[in-house]
DNA sequence: AAGTGGTCTAGACCACTTA
DNA sequence: AAGTGGTCTAGACCACTTA
């Protein structure tokens, strides 16, 4: 008989859970009696486990234990490349044109809730990303000062604020939406298309840690026919 | 001084990282001389590491050490609800009202790979999504008939084939792919939009397992004002 | 008050990878 | 051949939560 490793063990919950012989809201066993039935430590019990409740599989409390988590609450984890790295990870020849730069306030709609009531400054940055020259994504991004250090003097025009960004401080977190925008002369003119043609819009704020201050925001444009894939 | 726990230690190394002290590239010592460091157990250091390597910051190899990873390369982890959850979530009415329902071949282009050659058989259903009496989601879904045992009988016409197949099988993988389409004459309809208006289209997968055999599609039209927003 | 999970320890064995 | 991380063990202490 082979050894349960806290990966057999993890396989067997979930079978138990999935197959709903263990439906939503069952109190599994302690870990102490799991790890009598499986024959191991404890230790390896709770490693099966916490990674199921990390999962979203298993709710998990002191005193209360562990319960099948409903199903239907779990949140959608959805994985893909970062924005700018696409051209590139694709073979694709990439290729960055600044436009515009500006010193202007950080777009209030998306001002931190807990600053100062004062405005942020920011500088603004607009550009256009090619891939094998076809115009690919309009840029604009906005760094705030207050909060990122680097703002006037390292920013060469020639590479994208949003790779930049990335080398700078490449352990993101902060929040993201996704929407169906017409473009504007601006957008139309950069992208090829017409005024008021449908866009693909990613907006992006950039935040120290989890929700903390902002650091940027990025508002990208693409063509309709842009998509974006992942996997959950 | 405070105890050394996990977090503690993952906090330090991930400081040391992100202020470039350990830059991408760098080989952080062993865990046995990172557990001497900060006088605690190697399994200590180790579920720190670990976590660390979870969340894409560092690598990890045998014999070959742990490395400071490059940051640009980090795979975004979009967090949000399931299409269908939210409008009650959001505390509105939700209504599902069902349109269509017939058998055709599952669409070819998201076949599986790994499958047979000839065509799946799938359930089609179609219906539309309310949110407090405004249509809110239009959804086309084919269930795959060779791998999800739920086809015809269950499938009451008043519930929504999206909810039920969360119901059915909760810890769902699978890909999604977010793009912009016209309105169709249907959509528009059922949308209350103008043929040809923009909308934003959702396109999920769900699978056993990632990378299984596919068990259903569904297809998300939404209007253009819809926006999808998480957080990474 | 009592039972649960969260975390730590000191040691162990081993698979894997490189030198 | 040697060093690394992956995993397990048997025990421990304790924070948290409920009954």
């Amino acid at each position: 008989m082979k050894k349960n490793g806290y990966q057999d063990i993890k396989a067997h919950i979930a079978a138990m859970i999935r197959s709903k012989q263990w439906p939503p809201g069952f109190l599994l066993p302690s870990e102490m009696d799991l790890a009598a039935q499986f024959d191991c430590a404890r230790a390896t019990v709770n490693r099966a486990l916490t990674e199921l409740a990390d999962e979203q599989i298993i709710d998990r409390k002191r005193k209360a234990g562990s319960r099948v988590r409903d199903g239907s609450e779990r949140i959608v984890n959805l994985k893909f490349q970062f924005p700018c790295r696409e051209v590139t990870s694709s073979g694709k020849a990439h290729k960055y044109v600044s436009l515009k730069r500006e010193v202007c306030a950080f777009p209030e709609a998306l001002q931190h809730e807990g600053t100062s009531e004062r405005a942020l400054d920011a500088l603004k940055l607009e550009g256009v990303h090619y891939s094998n020259d076809q115009p690919f994504q309009f840029e604009q991004t906005w760094i705030c000062r207050d909060t990122c250090a680097e703002s006037e003097g390292e920013m060469p025009d020639h590479s994208a604020p949003c790779l930049r960004l990335l080398q700078k401080s490449p352990y993101f977190h902060g929040s993201m939406t996704i929407s169906v925008a017409r473009a504007s002369q601006e957008e139309a003119r950069y992208l090829g298309v017409r005024t008021g043609d449908p866009l693909l819009i990613k907006d992006l704020v950039l935040t120290e840690g989890h929700g903390g201050p902002p650091v940027a925001r990025m508002r990208m444009s693409y063509r309709a026919s842009y998509t974006i894939a992942g996997t959950f």
